[in-house]
DNA sequence: GATTAGCACTCCACGACGCCGACTGCTAAC
DNA sequence: GTTAGCAGTCGGCGTCGTGGAGTGCTAATC
């Protein structure tokens, strides 16, 4: 595929820039005589007119009538992605929202996720989504048994990265919470550490000698096995107001269309589990998701956690006309400031 | 205040009983030649007309312009749903489904408020609004210590209603996973049904003397502090693209108003607690809300758990011309469903 | 007194029309 | 390669007119 770069000089590059910039802030299609004012570039509108035409002919912008100023296509969100992709930092303002609205001391994934969806959100003024971290292989850290009823228990699980989970389980036999405990700890002891696979593997010898671990010893496999399939990381969306207050939603219709973008988990989950690619920030401009869904959003995501061990992912969606070069630095030092927080809950050895 | 049975005769209830109904089938201001009609009535549309310049004068009705059908003001769908509310049952189907979408054995009061709001949404086509039971007073049920680094452990607080909270916890010196445990198993001896305050007394005397212990129990003291505070009852909305079906949200100015509505804590949370009454349905129509945001809106909602312990809320928002019946009948049964579910939560002596 | 037919009137929805202004594409000159 | 000039295109918007649905009123009828 020919670059851009190699496509066009250097005077239509910045003036590609210009336009996707213009774009972006105005939502209105750009005029040759708006650039040449709004720029004081050295050069006539009529030659830009020339300009815009060869663009036209490239794919890089379209025109919503024959007689109308240019819209950027994805190609040319793409060209602008990596022209200006390379600004690091966000605001000191945004730096400072993360920190207070994202508590360490928490130790809490789930509440961590949250935060980090809102402040997103709210910087970038689009749909911000965040799920919990997951491991690829999840291990038991811990559990602990609750007495509820003579025959029934709550099984409290604590996985890697202190991702809780709970279910109930029923014996045959009345049983204390005494002897829960004492159960809680023999288990521990043998299981800490322990994948489903290997839990089951641990457990075969002994299978049949105590029917109440054994109905613990399942229902904690079950947990596990659950935990792995993709399912059930849980995902967290916030900012559907702000999206939905960008001028491309103005029409009913839009708008539907985009809450069920969003709600819909199918959609979502496509991109954010195939992009599930290199550490980095990564862009997906409408159509390069080959979902019809998605054809009109850009999508801004980055993956954190510890390679390896756990990974959660945290974006943004947003029409394609968005703010890459603000979604970009704040997903990545978002991403990053996760990172560091999963990373400090992983057992030190 | 003089209610509807007094002030109109047989025949104008229905008549108005019959212009909520088509009103909140159709979306469409409902005209006396219409009803006729569609009712088959007895008497002419001349008649009809007179019945409903009355129930205009006495406010039950309004009409968008001086020569438009008539369209039920609040009165009218108070008068509707007093009514019609003793029909009892929604239908075997939505019945089934509940079964299906909330796993009784899985105990996680989390999944179910989730999975009861995500099928009262598609039952009745609008928001649905869950909360998970809260205790006013709440209690520890059991903690658990999972060790991280040297000196920092992950604080696991089982309370009343299987309720999870977790936290990080800062030691002043290394302890190891076994102290952990054994401490646990002590705390949990003594301070097992504990409210923070009561935590607090019983701490008191011995406050001093264990660091680690007492750093454990500051943090499950402001964990159970935290709870009983209105704020952490956690919230779960579905179904707002069902409701931007709605023709009352064609315009973009009314679909963005209603995300505004969903999204936004404070004004559902006026609705939800100040309701807090009795045990049946509460129904919210318009502006008995007292709320300017929620004029346009109602609220169908019920208290689900088990009085004097834990308490949660389900209910459906929508526009005024809502279809009362089926909102009414699903909440009541899946108040009465995840009541079941929690009352089994409970410890038994 | 309640009910009804008849009728004039109101108001919205909708399509047609025309105009203004913004912008382009093209041509020819520089 | 760049630019001025100009004809031509098209959307947005306000105006107008019309058709149809529905009401309110009056007077006749049960």
């Amino acid at each position: 595929m020919t670059t851009a770069t190699a496509q066009l000089n250097e005077r239509r590059q910045s003036l590609l820039e210009f336009i996707v910039g213009d774009y972006i802030q105005t939502a209105v299609p750009v005029a040759s005589q708006q650039i040449a004012k709004r720029h004081r570039l050295r050069v006539s509108p009529a030659t830009i007119r020339n300009d815009m035409a060869e663009l036209e002919e490239l794919g890089y912008i379209s025109r919503p009538h024959a007689s109308a100023g240019g819209v950027p296509a994805d190609a040319a969100y793409r060209f602008y992605v990596e022209r200006v992709a390379p600004r690091p930092r966000p605001s000191r303002r945004f730096e400072a929202r993360v920190r207070s609205a994202i508590e360490p001391e928490a130790g809490d994934p789930e509440g961590w996720a949250r935060g980090a969806a809102a402040v997103l959100s709210d910087a970038v003024l689009n749909v911000a989504i965040a799920t919990t971290p997951r491991a690829s292989h999840a291990r038991i850290k811990q559990l602990q048994l609750v007495h509820l009823h003579d025959r029934r228990a709550l099984l409290v699980l604590v996985m890697q990265e202190a991702r809780l989970r709970q279910h109930i389980v029923p014996f045959g036999e009345p049983i204390s919470q005494d002897e829960l405990t004492g159960l809680a700890v023999r288990l521990n002891a043998t299981l800490s550490g322990l994948s489903a696979a290997d839990v089951r593997r641990v457990w075969e010898p002994v299978l049949g000698y105590d029917a109440v671990a054994d109905a613990v010893v399942a229902e904690l496999t079950r947990l596990l096995d659950e935990e792995e399939r993709e399912g059930l990381a849980r995902r967290y969306t916030e900012g559907l107001g702000h999206m939905l207050s960008q001028p491309e939603f103005q029409s009913a219709v839009s708008a539907r269309e985009a809450v069920e973008v969003v709600e819909d988990d199918s959609t979502l989950r496509g991109v954010l589990s195939e992009r599930a690619g290199a550490g980095s920030v990564q862009v997906i401009i409408g159509g390069e998701s080959h979902s019809q869904q998605l054809r009109r959003y850009s999508v801004v995501i980055a993956r954190y956690g510890t390679p390896g061990q756990a990974m959660g992912v945290i974006g943004i969606l947003g029409p394609t006309r968005m703010d890459y070069v603000r979604a970009i630095s704040s997903v990545r030092y978002l991403a990053d400031f996760l990172s560091g927080l999963v990373g400090a809950l992983e057992e030190a050895p």
